[in-house]
Parts: structure tokens; C-alpha cells; sequence
DNA sequence: GCCAACGTTGGC
DNA sequence: GCCAACGTTGGC
């Protein structure tokens, strides 16, 4: 089982919006180094939900990989604003999975606490620059912000 | 809203 | 295959 950590603008999808849905597809991936690890992601694989371009920007809490990887089927759909024009039936360039709601972390874990954790800094999402939608999280990560998210 | 960082595109 | 131009991301 791997650990990732999900990138969303809660003004697009938040973690309450999961909440509310149950489960969702985590569509419009449109990256190919994200996309790959979409591909490699396995059911009860479990992430962190971490909302980009708020003030603070940080893990608001855990959601979990219900699927197998599949193709995107927004990436085919002319109305969809992640239609892919150079996608094809017989050449999907995109992938998805189905993730689920887990749980509200108690305390929201801000970037800054992350970067500024001794054992955090090598965490990609505190990279300067780092642009990707989808990162692996190392194990001894995520035990700690799961400690600090949770509280104690 | 700004803009640095980064990925993609396309002309050559 | 290079790289300038362009579009997007995301912290601030």
C-alpha cells in the first residue's frame, strides 16, 4: 500500500465537497508525470487532501484510492473543460481513480508547518516551484503529519 | 491579482 | 532536437 498526496483548489473541490459525495472520480489530470502516478496507484492506497491557492494552503485530511486506474473519460468529452482534442478512443492519454472520503484532520497542517518540520523537508509539496497535482508521500511522512493532523 | 516556476507546443 | 513563445499553477 502507497501514500500520495491529493492536490485540489477548494473553490474547484474541497475535502467537505468529497465529504459530501462519498466518493468521486479524481478527474482532469492532465500531466504526465501525475498521470503515471495515477497509473501506479492501487486500491487502499490512501492520501492527503491538500487544498492549493487558500489562504493558508495545507492537509485538510485523508481520502482513499477505491479503484483501479482507468482512462479519464473527460479527456473524450468535447463538452468537458478537460477535453483532451489529441485523446482518442484507441489512444487515452489520460487516467484516473475513484477516491473516497476518510476523515477531516482535527488541525488543518499548514505548508508552512511542513516546511518548517524537521523531518519534513524533503516532503515534494514543499519543493519551491513544484507544480504536480499528484506526489508520492514517503511512509515516515506520513505518520508524522498524520500526528500532527490528528492532534494530540 | 501578481508573477516566478514550470510544462507543453510548434517552427525551424 | 532545440528553444522561444505561450499557457498554467500556486504561493504570496
Amino acid at each position: 500500500m502507497a501514500y500520495w498526496l491529493f492536490k485540489s483548489e477548494p473553490d474547484t473541490f474541497s475535502l467537505d465537497d468529497l465529504q459530501k459525495l462519498g466518493h468521486s472520480p479524481w478527474d482532469g489530470v492532465r500531466n504526465y508525470q501525475a498521470r503515471n502516478y495515477l497509473r501506479s496507484m492501487k486500491p487502499g492506497d490512501q492520501g492527503f487532501f491538500y487544498h492549493s491557492r487558500v489562504d493558508p494552503p495545507g492537509i485538510a485530511g485523508l481520502c482513499k484510492v477505491i479503484s483501479q486506474p482507468y482512462a479519464d473519460p473527460t479527456a473524450l468529452d468535447p463538452k468537458s473543460k478537460y477535453f483532451d482534442e489529441k485523446s482518442t478512443p484507441d489512444n487515452q492519454r489520460w487516467s484516473l481513480v475513484e477516491v473516497a472520503y476518510a476523515e477531516h484532520f482535527a488541525h488543518f497542517v499548514t505548508l508552512e508547518q511542513l516546511r518548517t518540520h524537521p523531518n519534513l523537508g524533503k516532503m515534494l509539496v514543499t519543493r519551491k516551484g513544484n507544480r504536480l497535482s499528484i506526489t508520492p508521500v514517503e511512509p515516515d511522512e506520513w505518520n508524522i503529519v498524520l500526528q500532527l493532523g490528528r492532534g494530540k
